[in-house]
RNA sequence: GGCGCUAUCGUCUAACGGUUAGGACGGAGCCCUCUCAAGGCUUAAAUAGGGGUUCGAUUCCCCUUAGCGCUACCA
């Protein structure tokens, strides 16, 4: 049985990057027909908060993925904890006494560990912890029995690191907490996890991961690391330096589709390699494959004045657009109230939607897109846009005053009625169609872009229009 | 500094060692059209550089360069 985890650190909320590898994780268990867990790494007792955990479920959830279980590694400490000793017992692990903060420069570069610390006794060792003497436990990293370390990743191949390049790094810190890689490969082997997909920051760390595993004897699961996400300056994506844009709740707020957000990162660092851009949840699970993983950092294209990458725009307007309208109506909801329309009704949104819904892209812009329709004034604008394409304010004021006319008597206010009744106007006062509407357009819409005509006025009713055409007529 | 990974249009990506190097977003243009969208068509735009191997390299190998990662009692 397949069972795959994503392990956030609530240090901060959840960014894209996160985002990603958990969807990655989930298509893969889906995909296999395996178990999703959600594993907090909790450890750093410093930096964890409570508001970034709550970011986390609060992005997760908002995702629409769920997961089939959940653990906290603060409530597993005791097992960590168990296992490093276990290691120890073994004689694969020593306790380092030297204090952290003058750290010995190898010649060859970095840093391997504290000379003499390796070879105490352990009677010696154990007088001295006993005495009280505060230590850090460190794996003794096997550099006389074996040259090098293997690791055989699904995403990058077989790759090796030389022991004698690799840290005695550590399992337990001074104050008895256990470090990401002891707390990790515990639960990961605890858990019974079998294919662990992360960002490939960890690459390196696998080594270390691999070490673990083989001493706890236990065997190392699959890995499969995924390039990482980057921002346009070319640094890792941060949430300290891109701030809020890289926030999933950023995305949501803007109106993107859980389903449509998950559709544009599960394209950064795989491809379906048959050109589909578009997918749905249940199709992205069909082709979702590690094969289809590359090694290659993919960089998100965005920018001070637009935060969102355009291809994420575009492809949530096409999630959009194959929205059911229903469907779509109470997912607009929401955005409505936020925009300050606090009189619409789910019948009046419902109403409106047909008209929208291939003219938006993010679903906040329904505050922009829609605004007449909920507004009982409209916004000021420019006197001028009432005059059509070549025509003046005389053209317009008959225009107008002949709409007037012509939807204040017309039997019924339905598209096929008002399309033959104002082009038969547009006819009598021998105008081209586009002249006709332009003036009716700006005076009802306040703007010349909008929807098409005969739908916003059946939508707005015969009362709105011929007072919005009134005004229009006292601004020429 | 040491070690590891990576390198195709601006961005995301495709291409058993043999293709006019394909698709998508974005850009430009045209068409459709009551405006805006949507849609249709057309178009510009890439194999980092240098060596090999091979009849033939985007593809395999080496070097250079660049980027990223790891090098903590952070994860």
């Amino acid at each position: 049985m397949t069972r795959v985890r994503f392990a956030p650190s609530p240090t901060g909320y959840l960014h894209i990057g996160g985002a990603r590898t958990f969807i990655f994780n989930w298509l893969y268990a889906r995909h296999q027909g395996g178990v999703m867990v959600l594993r907090i790494d909790d450890t750093d007792v410093e930096r964890n908060t409570q508001t970034s955990l709550d970011s986390i479920y609060e992005g997760l959830r908002w995702l629409e993925l769920g997961w089939d279980e959940l653990y906290r590694q603060s409530d597993r400490l005791d097992l960590h904890r168990q296992a490093a000793w276990a290691i120890f017992e073994k004689g694969l692990a020593y306790r380092d006494f030297m204090p952290s903060s003058p750290a010995i420069e190898n010649p060859s570069g970095g840093w391997l560990f504290h000379p003499g610390m390796r070879e105490l006794s352990r009677e010696e060792s154990d007088r001295r912890a006993n005495a009280g003497e505060p230590f850090v436990l460190r794996f003794r990293v096997p550099r006389e029995s074996r040259a090098e370390i293997v690791v055989s990743d699904r995403v990058y191949g077989t790759v090796t690191k030389a022991t004698a390049d690799l840290e005695d790094f550590a399992l337990l810190r001074s104050t008895g907490m256990p470090t990401y890689h002891m707390a990790s490969c515990a639960d990961d082997a605890d858990l019974r996890i079998t294919d662990i997909l992360r960002g490939q920051e960890h690459l390196a760390n696998t080594f270390k991961h691999v070490l673990i595993f083989e001493a706890l004897n236990v065997p190392v699961p699959n890995t499969a690391h995924l390039p990482l996400l980057m921002a346009p300056d070319g640094a890792k994506l941060s949430k300290r330096i891109h701030g809020p844009v890289v926030s999933v709740t950023t995305y949501r707020d803007a109106g993107f589709l859980p389903h449509a957000f998950v559709n544009f990162l599960s394209l950064l660092g795989w491809s379906p390699k048959n050109d589909r851009e578009k997918m749905s949840r249940e199709e992205l699970v069909e082709l979702f494959s590690l094969e289809g993983i590359n090694r290659s950092n993919a960089t998100i294209n965005f920018t001070d004045e637009d935060p969102f990458d355009p291809k994420a725009v575009w492809l949530n307007a096409e999630h959009l657009r194959a929205l059911d309208l229903d469907e779509l109506a109470r997912r607009l909801m929401p955005y409505v109230q936020q925009a300050g329309f606090t009189n619409a009704t789910p019948e009046k949104l419902r109403a409106i939607v047909p008209l929208i819904h291939e003219r938006i892209r993010l679903l906040r812009d329904i505050g922009s897109v829609a605004d007449f329709f909920f507004s009982a004034e409209l916004r000021p604008y420019d006197p001028a846009e009432l005059i059509p394409q070549k025509g003046d304010a005389a053209m317009a004021a008959r225009v107008l005053r002949k709409a007037k006319e012509v939807l204040a008597a017309v039997p019924g206010f339905d598209h096929g009625t008002l399309d033959s009744a104002l082009r038969a106007a547009a006819d009598e006062l021998k105008l081209k169609a586009g002249q006709m509407f332009q003036p009716i357009r700006v005076a009802v819409c306040g703007r010349k872009n909008a929807p098409p005509l005969f739908e916003t006025l059946e939508v707005l009713g015969r009362d709105t229009v011929l007072t919005r055409l009134d005004l229009a007529l006292g601004l020429i």
